[in-house]
DNA sequence: ATATAAATGATAATATTTTTCATTTACAAC
DNA sequence: GTTGTAAATGAAAAATATTATCATTTATAT
């Protein structure tokens, strides 16, 4: 179930952030697309609303509304700059969020879900992304 | 197992790609790196090796190499510029990469690879990423 | 109504990626 | 080894995306 406009506005104010027209608006346009949006279209369907708002209140909502997990972030594929040696055969990543370390691990399939979705939903699946985000050991340490 | 420079030069070559120093250099310094690493990254230690060089090559080669699987792209959180409203639970992604249309999945539970994970490296894990790439049904039709 | 900290928008700066095009080069054919 | 050719390169600029700065405005508690 898909928070509502209502219940995001509720827990900014809770974490006290001001309630402006401007991130309502930000809201309401994530909160009734049905699809992931860039800020760029976010700044364009939003500005039509508040023809006076500039880009950069938009990424500011979006970073709060991200911070406190309101809204979702998506990797669309693409850019996302960082790149490693291709490791034969299938693996996912395990990657430090403070130093960038990566660890390949193997031996999880993801096949039988992949089965489940494509069933589902008639996509013809291409590909995943499975990705875990952590603190490795020696990070832990320094964060002490 | 890791690829080898030798293995991806021979799959550059099979591919009808040309084997340029450039090209060598930077595979080999993706192969020798033990970390992921950004564009801007590979340039500078490139640059080290091959002065000449332009940041452009760089992006050109890095495409090649991730079209074939050579290398791979990795998400290292961040700023990848979608997003879309929170769903209340956990949940993951199956998106459209003809459309963009984005279905929502819950029911799939990575705790336990998780605490696998968590045993086996030490790392603390924070958080993880799981989506599926693919065509919907429209596009799938589209394509024909 | 008022005080105040937070938020905004304008502007500029920075960072990232892509395009264009003249020059150079890898490599296949001889 | 030469040579022809398509592919690759680098320089420069353009396009795109993101962040920083700061004076002004505003949401909200009192």
């Amino acid at each position: 179930m898909r928070l509502t406009e209502r219940k995001i506005a509720a827990t900014l104010r809770q974490h006290g952030y001001k309630l402006t027209p401007q991130r309502r608006s930000v809201i309401r346009t994530i909160a009734s697309s049905q699809d992931h949006l860039t800020p760029a279209a976010i700044y364009q369907k939003v500005h039509q609303d508040q023809p006076s708002i500039g880009l950069v209140t938009i990424y500011r909502t979006l970073d709060i509304l991200a911070k406190l997990e309101l809204i979702c972030e998506l990797h669309a594929g693409g850019s996302c700059h960082s790149y490693t040696i291709g490791a034969r055969g299938h693996h996912h990543h395990l990657i430090c969020s403070n130093c960038g370390e990566v660890i390949d691990f193997a031996g999880y399939d993801l096949t039988q879900l992949e089965q489940r979705l494509s069933r589902q939903t008639g996509f013809e699946i291409e590909g995943h992304l499975l990705e875990f985000i952590g603190l490795c050991q020696n990070c832990q340490q320094e964060d002490d």
